[in-house]
DNA sequence: ATGCAATTGCAAATCGTTTGCAAAAGAGCG
DNA sequence: CGCTCTTTTGCAAACGATTTGCAATTGCAT
């Protein structure tokens, strides 16, 4: 029951074979990121780092985004409106809707879309090298938890 | 020949009939952007309305812009990396597909894709508000004319 | 332990965009 | 036209998110 959903990838044995340093508040970080089951932004990274070591900054929360974006061990998101938000990039490629009241993110997949813009691209002459579907919209009969 | 593709509408009226006041500048700022083919974003928008009126400034652009977005006059799109980039709201909904070598930005539509997108939607219990379908992608045989 | 390069925290810088404010300019009216 | 009454403007300063320079600290191979 207490069993996260999400595989817990060994980031630092990755990080090592990359010749990358493990530092304290990296360790830190790459814990939060393991356990986060949403889609944290820097500064929610931050705080909750800050609860373990008070002494990681900002800055370092940021430089760690970008190193392991550049690894590819997670995904950056710019939502509309809001700041860059991370996800794990284990798992399987998917999409996402967004909840326009909650700010909730559920992930999607479609393989019939993916086909479909394959398809639009090669018509255009062109190649896709990545795309971004985002869907915004509320539940369907209220309840909105605001 | 010289005839621009795009329907060009008369943003004034609009404007009048919705009880503001057509300025100078946002008269500029109108022409600039029923003659633009491209989407520009608010730095070449204030740029190109300089060349016509030296005193007009950046921060009246983006009050413009913010203005004819309220109205639903123009669209306003965050694609990757860059500033926010404009482009009239008239003719139909379309999505799009980003040059990574140039920034050209290729408009399509899908109905297809659009069906899908509903259908998931639903499927999760969601009203989809809007979407973003954005593709990046680089032409296919070379030829990136940088 | 020792040494050096990688990494950090901090503060300041950056980018795109928004805002407060006093001056300037639309629009209706006489 | 000229007079008001608002709206809109330009400017500079403020903004939020993110990045950077730098000197101090740390990881880790020896």
């Amino acid at each position: 029951m207490s069993e996260p959903q999400q595989t817990k990838p060994d980031y630092e044995r990755e990080l090592r074979r990359a010749g990358i340093r493990i530092t304290r508040p990296r360790r830190v970080i790459l814990d939060i990121l393991s356990e986060a089951d949403s889609h944290p932004d820097a500064m929610e990274i931050f705080q909750r780092a800050s609860v373990i070591d008070k002494s990681i900054s900002l800055s370092t929360v940021y430089r760690t985004m970008k190193l392991l974006e550049g690894m590819g061990a997670i995904h950056r998101h710019a939502f509309e409106g809001g700041p860059a938000r991370f996800e794990q990039a284990s798992g399987e490629h998917h999409d996402h809707l967004i909840d326009l009241d909650t700010g909730d993110v559920i992930e999607f997949h479609s393989n019939r879309i993916e086909e479909l813009q394959d398809e639009i691209a090669r018509e255009l002459g062109y190649e896709i090298v990545h795309h971004r579907l985002e869907l915004y919209g509320r539940r369907k009969g209220g309840r909105k938890k605001k």
